[in-house]
DNA sequence: GATATGGGTTGATCTGGATCAAATGCGGGC
DNA sequence: GCCCGCATTTGATCCAGATCAACCCATATC
């Protein structure tokens, strides 16, 4: 499509290398490169450099920089060549793949201290694109990697976030090739819940910054089927919806239940 | 199921350390350990080892050991402490997860050359099962990261091997999220003839050496459709199938066609 | 050679979720 | 406050693939 089009030209327009805050620039839309360091991330605990020798940290803070992106900004394309890493500090992110006639599987969900953008050489195989406002710390690759000579714990700590990853998949293809419409959705607002648990963000109300579009493209279903699951839990209980975009989890045991197939029988 | 249930036996009958070849018998059903080294090792450039410094492929040596099992043994289970990366050296191995209700879903099948098992810390997050008679090199994972300071192009080797692998799942997740049933079972089974070219076996006739019931479990269909699919691509004359378990791929830009949704219209 | 066994295939029917179609609700601009 | 545009919800119908049920056909056993 158009799109596609549009993404070759723009990469023809910006060749090589892609380390430094003028390409991000050029290759991404509308992003807004700050060059201060990473002196101010508070990640804390979340960080990937969390917990580094201080001249560890140092050597990131040179490599890294700081971009902002508005709601629906694309941060690279499928088939971009792969040159950096992302941190996420604020926001939410998705990342997906299409088919030619258009159909859209999303693949991930990304918030507050999550990585992506692993692709250590090649190109990417999705595009990354914001949900909401952004601001992620970029990591290029080539310079983590030569990094790692010294440092092994960064490839240690990569190789971490990419095995949860991993991890992650596992159960996800699970969900896919084998949930009910009700044990998907169910799975998905439990895991979401449980990732803003762990990042420190509040449970309850859960946020749920992506649109129903979204979930049934990352959890194998349409708008309508996700709709009305989540209108039954509602209606069961399970769940109550102040807004479309907040869910409050009100019987976890029982959604925990569905999502795992055991419930009732 | 009293599955599970021996598995929490087993378990609890043989603790802790999980490097050694007495602990991989006492986990695993009937494995066969060849203490011998790696020395005669076939893999060639297929091998995770392959190109490094010869002390440090020594180091790998001291620390590795080539197991061998008979076809459906269980090499570890879900939730098994996971101590180990394997790497095959011939045969066919599949991973998967199970339901409380029995519903099966297979996450990956490994063949001479794949990588298995990665696990930095806590437990495996499947089973791994012997599809054919298999021999494997397995690597406790604790000694990959101690040697890894000493020599950072391990842990490099092993970041490839799992970025290959999540681009994988991004494709494996767009099949069971958005495929019909022709572009499932037409993209397993390229991928299946794309990895035995890489690997250097035959193409054509490929062998499969999965069941019916694993290629559904593994492309999120049952058997009765994949059978199906099968015949139709015979009668179109994309395949054909001397034996159930060998495809001859005859129009192979016409099966990708199917597989990627651009066939006809 | 009869007989069991376990894949694999084929046929008939059913159904969960897709598709098509229409409200409904809600935030933003003026 | 009112209108517009868009996301979400709800309703009616359809259909791809699941399910249920034979059946086929190699190999193994005696």
């Amino acid at each position: 499509m158009n799109r596609a089009a549009a993404t070759i030209a723009r990469r023809d327009a910006s060749p090589a290398s892609a380390d430094w805050p003028g390409d991000v620039l050029a290759r991404a839309d509308k992003a807004r490169v700050r060059t201060r360091s990473c002196a101010q991330c508070d990640l804390g605990s979340l960080a990937f450099c969390d917990g580094f020798a201080p001249r560890t940290v140092s050597s990131i803070r040179r490599v890294q920089c700081t971009v902002q992106h508005d709601a629906h900004d694309t941060l690279f394309r499928e088939g971009d060549e792969g040159a950096a890493v992302y941190s996420v500090l604020s926001g939410a992110i998705k990342v997906y793949k299409l088919m030619p006639d258009g159909r859209r599987q999303i693949t991930g969900f990304f918030f507050r201290g999550d990585m992506f953008g692993f692709c250590l050489d090649g190109s990417y195989a999705y595009t990354a694109e914001a949900i909401t406002p952004i601001e992620v710390c970029r990591l290029p690759m080539q310079r983590l990697n030569d990094l790692s000579e010294t440092a092994p714990e960064v490839q240690h700590r990569i190789m971490l976030r990419m095995t949860a990853k991993l991890a992650q998949f596992h159960n996800h293809v699970l969900l896919l090739g084998r949930k009910t419409a009700r044990e998907r959705v169910a799975t998905f607002l439990l895991s979401l819940s449980d990732r803003a648990r762990r990042r420190g963000d509040p449970p309850s109300p859960l946020a749920l910054p992506m649109g129903r579009a979204d979930i049934a493209d990352y959890i194998g279903l349409t708008v309508e089927t996700v709709s009305r699951t989540m209108t039954a839990f509602k209606r069961d209980g399970l769940i109550d919806l102040p807004t479309p975009n907040h869910i409050d989890i009100c019987r976890a045991e029982a959604l925990r239940a569905v999502s795992d197939g055991t419930a009732r029988g």
